[in-house]
DNA sequence: AGGCTCATGTAACCGGTTACATGATTAT
DNA sequence: ATAATCATGTAACCGGTTACATGAGCCT
């Protein structure tokens, strides 16, 4: 469970509700983590049945009313810990859809793989066109932290950055061997 | 739902067991779609639900008995269906706790991200060389089918590596830059 | 007798998705 | 009016995990 515990993380920083957290999700880790604005709702009342969280209510005059959640002492503990528990990122959880699909196009004509190859570096130029937006909206939350944090956040983005531009070359040099068959 | 998809990609090739594709998978695909043989089990009844595989009873000798899979003409078409299928891998789908750590790191001293991503480092090459084994397994299943159908393992395996070289290369990269805060 | 490979499952659970549902306030 | 933003949720579902359970046949 992750993404209970990168709510966790976000609060640490700040108090927010969860339309803040939906935001910041969006605008910071959902290239490696996309959080449905209604999985955050969920998962805000599973962390104050385990007290990690206490929220107050927030009355505004020229906005809605909000419920403002904030991390508890055993909140910030729980993320610690979770923080610097192993993790073994490479036996489990990469399910890749597409790679399955070119593992089994050996059926199909290579045209078609081809396709779907210039599809995907389309979908991963797309992709790296919005990423360049995350380093502005870091910036937009930036002042929240120090800058050592936003080395920790650079980091993460780097990963992909360097994720996508290894797609991208992949698949032209996968199209090329393709088309040498023809 | 990828994996039963892939399920009827195996049984495209052979005939097989849910023992087989437990080893087919677990020898191939593995890197980006681990399947639990329990896993695989449940799907080959949902996929006989639907009409996707028949099987048959063989009665070995010096083996326990087996049910052998067999693909149906509708579960190839519905096979085929998917292949063709567009999907959309970088909006969904990446969940990635380890990135979650490092963006979430700041909050404590550097040297325990630099072990992190140390750990990280060696999980890598543990990996990579697991991965050197997938050749020649896949060599094993490779009586099978034509040179070409081995060129899109080799793609998919590509991948494999290249994502794994890029882990490392970035994981040094980031030790670097923290050392450089000491 | 003990361990290995071969072989097949079930049950409880869980994190996350999809779709649906609602309502306040502000700006045009 | 009506669209956009702000704001919060519920219900049904689903793919996959974890843990458990069983048993045949072979080798030493």
């Amino acid at each position: 469970m992750s993404l209970s515990h990168s709510i966790l993380g976000f609060l640490s920083y700040q108090s927010m509700t969860g339309y803040d957290l939906a935001k910041a999700f969006s605008s910071s880790v959902r290239f490696f983590w996309y959080a449905q604005t209604s999985q955050i709702y969920l998962e805000l009342n599973k962390l104050e049945k385990k007290e990690f969280v206490t929220w107050e209510i927030i009355i505004q005059t020229e906005k809605p009313s909000k419920k403002l959640y904030s991390i508890t002492q055993k909140g910030k503990e729980e993320f610690f810990v979770w923080l610097s528990q192993e993790n073994d990122e490479f036996s489990k959880g990469n399910k890749n859809a597409f790679l399955m699909k070119v593992f089994f196009s050996g059926c199909r004509p290579p045209k078609e793989c081809i396709t779907m190859l210039s599809d995907f570096i389309n979908d991963c130029s797309h992709y790296q066109d919005e990423m360049q937006q995350i380093p502005d909206s870091i910036g937009h939350y930036g002042g929240l932290v120090d800058q050592e944090q936003k080395l920790y956040w650079q980091l993460s983005a780097d990963f992909g950055y360097s994720y996508i531009h290894m797609c991208i070359d992949w698949a032209r040099r996968s199209i090329k061997k393709l088309e040498e068959l023809t």
